[in-house]
DNA sequence: TCCTAACCGAGACGGTACGTCGCGTCTTAGG
DNA sequence: CCTAAGACGCGACGTACCGTCTCGGTTAGGA
């Protein structure tokens, strides 16, 4: 991803990429950035800690962040369970901020994230790749929970599904990156209660 | 604020700072704020620009994130209008988020703000000194807003106003540091729609 | 020395200068000047072991150096014996060496005496202000010790005294500034016999 | 030679030394040596005139005192003649002592001198580095000189020549250093024909 | 079995910025 | 007019990373 792939019927010449050393990349940036946080980690300390050479990493990777984007996008998915159907949208939508919540509570992801946002600010480019992997997802997730909430008539079909998963994640990431409040499993329930009233019976609108 | 102030009655010996030099030093750091980047931005280039030294800077602020917050906080300050009574809870969160949506419209500060967010994650002390300035002074104003409508009869006595404010809040920054969707009027007016309305008449609850 | 003398009939308005603060400079510089070196002490260092201002400080002495040069002066002096006329001319050079290659054996004079050394050569006016103070002094004694040699016909009469002179001081120096051998009672010894007899039937003359 | 080099079967991993940059930091220092003496010249300056990297400066020479005895030493090299034996001891002795009295009047190689030695005052690992590069070859050729003049019963077989030595390197670098009298070809031949004379027929010997 | 291309590690390179220190000057209040 | 205190602009320090570049060496497919 973080470089363009070779056409697939290419002659593909001379010595492969080591599986290993990419492996060992990931892991050390993933351990680096846990414990430190991006802005506090160096190329050179994450070349040292995998074994390899800072040329085989920029090789690969155009970027610290591009880096840490990759390394933390892998250690995420292993572990990211389905989210089932429980017949209600209150339900689905617990279903989907629940893991999320515990997630966070075991690492501190939330200051990678942080800077990996801070870094999506000023690049375009990075801000598309940042959103592709740990925004659209989700968002595709939680908006096919609220087209199946239209559909069995449990919200109004005129919904603006976009402002209500603002709501829904907004809340998570405020408490995540603001750390003004804790980020608990009674305050997802909130979020969602009042999501669901909100987006059930709009204010200005007729009963 | 970044340093802590002698006794007031002390006898304040030697060569008083320099009021020039702090001014020169604030707006410095604010034009290239928002011109570059905190991340982009040297502490040379701040101190050149200003026509200070690197020492003097240092010697007030401990580090380029601090100043930072100063400095947006300061340009921040002068042109924040006075939040009104409308008579309504819709229309007196719409009074304190417009102006915050068209701010944001007009200068790059959300870069500024994640780098500073993203500081915060690492950094406790920094993380305080960061919600006295940005978070807590509009959560109270919001705050108000709200106990104001519970005295009103206009929603009820319960309400989790933190969780509440965190939806309004949270959205208006989801959109602004993730940049999937545009920051727009009739956004605001529909998270102030949704969000009065879940608090109004929470899912679950009786009517 | 290192400031002009007002005129001494002037009529000297406003505070005096103060004794106090000028013996406390120059104690505090000879104390910092032996334990450290010249170039590792600052005037901030002396200032504040001197429980003086820096203005002080430069109000009186231009420059580290010369304020070093006077430092080293007042404490040399205190303490540097008569040179009695002892009749021969062995005698008399090892009176005038003697007390010198003792003091240096004491106290790390050598290594503030090679940076004044060094500053001289950049600086002519500070070349002249070491000369007249450390190497002048000596140098007249010495001469004059030549010269009564002469009187005696111990010497020849066309004896070039100040190439004996370089010789005599030059060796000292020589092990003094480049260790490469120690400053021992018997090296002057021996330096003074070979200066004796060099200068006494030089080569290259009839006997 | 200020870095321990590696054994030389080391199998040289990793990107060799750039000679280029060895070359032109030497040369850089060495002119700016020559036009500013050590004390005004700066590791900036120096990387800036050479299109080196500070760092790279500091990987091979741990400070200006050291990166100055090299850039010295080797332009020093270049154009030292070979030392002839003239056949008597003054000859000899003179073969030395000229071209070194001729390279001074040329370039003021005195005041980078002066200031190797004062840093050789306090710093012992300095100044055997600098006692081997400038001051025992020197000692080792006129060492060799007197004792081809013992060989030849020319001076005392006991002759203390390192004493010898001493007054004759003594007094030229006491004229270079101190500029009290100008270092001439006369003072030069004076010097040399006293201390022949002087160990010839040492005082207090009988005849 | 070689050749050659693409990989790998190690580590030196030219740069930029860091945060600190010392310089010599200045601006206070006070003797 | 002097003094202590201490902030100021300035320049250099030595270090840390950046991203790039040689090296010698390794690992494959194609000749």
């Amino acid at each position: 991803m973080a470089r363009t792939e070779p056409a697939e019927d290419a002659p593909r010449r001379g010595r492969p990429r080591s599986e290993k050393a990419r492996q060992a990349i990931l892991e050390a940036t993933s351990e680096l950035l846990l414990e430190h946080g991006l802005s506090s980690i160096s190329m050179d300390a994450v070349a040292e800690r995998a074994g390899a050479s800072k040329a085989t990493i920029y090789r690969w990777w155009p970027s610290k962040e591009l880096l840490a984007l990759d390394a933390v996008f892998s250690e995420w998915e292993t572990g990211t369970p389905d989210r089932p159907d429980t017949g209600s949208l209150a339900g689905d939508l617990l279903a989907l901020i629940d893991p999320w919540v515990h997630r966070l509570a075991e690492k501190p992801y939330g200051r990678v994230i942080a800077a990996l946002i801070a870094r999506a600010q000023s690049d375009p480019q990075f801000a598309q790749a940042y959103r592709a992997r740990f925004v659209e997802p989700r968002r595709d997730h939680a908006r096919l929970v609220f087209v199946r909430a239209i559909e069995r008539d449990e919200i109004p079909a005129d919904t603006d599904i976009e402002a209500a998963l603002d709501l829904l994640y907004g809340a998570v990431y405020h408490r995540m990156l603001h750390g003004h409040a804790s980020l608990t499993d009674p305050f997802a329930r909130t979020v969602v209660a009042y999501v669901v009233a909100g987006v059930s019976r709009p204010a200005g609108r007729a009963e």
